[in-house]
DNA sequence: AACTTTAAATGTCATTTTTACAATTATATT
DNA sequence: AATATAATTGTAAAAATGACATTTAAAGTT
């Protein structure tokens, strides 16, 4: 077989927008670039799309290279395709957005960047059409948080109401009512109530939950109402 | 400035897949492709992104070259890159779903290809991942569907709501109670009731709706909750 | 041991939304 | 004038939502 005749060829880039939770702020993790153009900015995590790799593959390589994380939840976002996008050549850029929990992060060993955690507020300047990428993340990520069980993937394995309240009015910048709140993240039955409980946060303390796997994974992609008028709030 | 070094370019497509409605079924465009490899079978509308384009552009002139339409509903449904998806040659193709009114379909006057239009469930066999970009975007037309007002794309500007029921019922490939299904559109607010009916259906006639365009583009992204559990349909 | 403090957990009522279900109306045709 | 057909409208019970306050567990203090 022969090639596709006089047709523009381009490089293929994977950019990973990846929010972790600290139990206070919505973070973004970002790396110091390591190569030019742009090397030493501030950058999302990225990598070309090898020959013999899918996107979904680029994407996980690249996170796991980073975070030295596997399984993690990730999903494409949308394709950045701007002519100009990238000044040294024109390079298209799929963007896929994961969700860790923070405290299984480990910094690579590694020389070739440095990463860092900001507070999603506080990001820096970022280059290329990255704070694009980001504010698109965000925006997918206050939209699917709202009709999808999918902020527990920024928590750890137990976690307590209180704290799953933190994260949502992290999620939405916004203050939520805790009575209705836990009614509602109760009411859709994903939750298993632990015997013990978080101590370090309060003197009578919060009992653990952890996810129903069974049901998780069931309900995942149903429509479950966390927050009622998210375009809304405030 | 030089370029990225030892990485591999490839060709980017785009591929359009294209809803219209008739009156009683969901519908899909598709062509004889006209060149090689693949030559002759059904296809797609797709072409490759040129130099100086961006993918919304690429997409639209695709768009346009078949239909002769412009202003068209389209967004992005995802990119699809298995490294082997195009056996000639590695072909990323970002995939755009499109909503037209079938009724301003104008065939484009060319012999590059055929169009012809399918009802969804006797779509032909379709070239390389096609069959799989068009089961996603079928599975994105029947979530945004029922949480946002989308489909009304696919109705001329003056339409019943017996006509709009009949467009949901072929979506969901369902049934639904003609009084709560009214109630809900209704209440949405954005429809102005004509004072003309439609005649051709029924003797007692039902009274044409138009679209109130400032709500519309004001609510189109807000949750509208059409269709309670899409997931869990008849 | 009793008291204070702090945050967690739980309860109620009014309102809105949803669901299930049936009767009435407009108009062309007979 | 009667009939047939599809459009339009109504209603009551159940469920979900939103606004709002009190009780409870446990550590720390007196």
């Amino acid at each position: 077989m022969t090639r596709y005749s006089r047709q523009t060829r381009m490089l293929v880039a994977v950019d990973c927008i990846i929010f972790g939770f600290d139990g206070q702020d919505l973070k973004l993790l970002l790396i110091k670039r390591g190569f030019e153009p742009e090397k030493g900015k501030w950058s999302l995590m990225g990598g070309f799309v090898q020959a013999d790799e899918d996107l979904e593959q680029a994407a996980a390589r690249t996170l796991t290279k980073l975070t030295g994380l596997e399984g993690v939840y990730m999903e494409q976002l949308t394709a950045f395709g701007s002519p100009d996008r990238d000044p040294m050549e024109r390079t298209l850029s799929v963007a896929y957005f994961a969700l860790i929990d923070i405290n299984q992060y480990k910094q690579q060993i590694t020389d070739e960047y440095k990463a860092e955690w900001f507070p999603l507020k506080e990001a820096p300047k970022l280059i290329f059409d990255h704070a694009n990428m980001v504010a698109e993340a965000q925006a997918r990520l206050r939209y699917k948080a709202a009709i999808h069980p999918l902020l527990f993937e920024l928590l750890p394995t137990r976690f307590t109401i209180p704290q799953l309240q933190i994260l949502f009015e992290a999620v939405y910048d916004a203050g939520f009512d805790k009575r209705n709140f836990s009614r509602k993240v109760l009411s859709t039955g994903l939750l298993v109530k632990q015997k013990e409980k978080e101590r370090a946060t309060s003197k009578r303390g919060a009992f653990y939950y952890k996810l129903d796997k069974r049901k998780y994974s069931a309900k995942f992609h149903a429509f479950l109402n966390f927050v009622s008028d998210p375009g809304n709030l405030k």
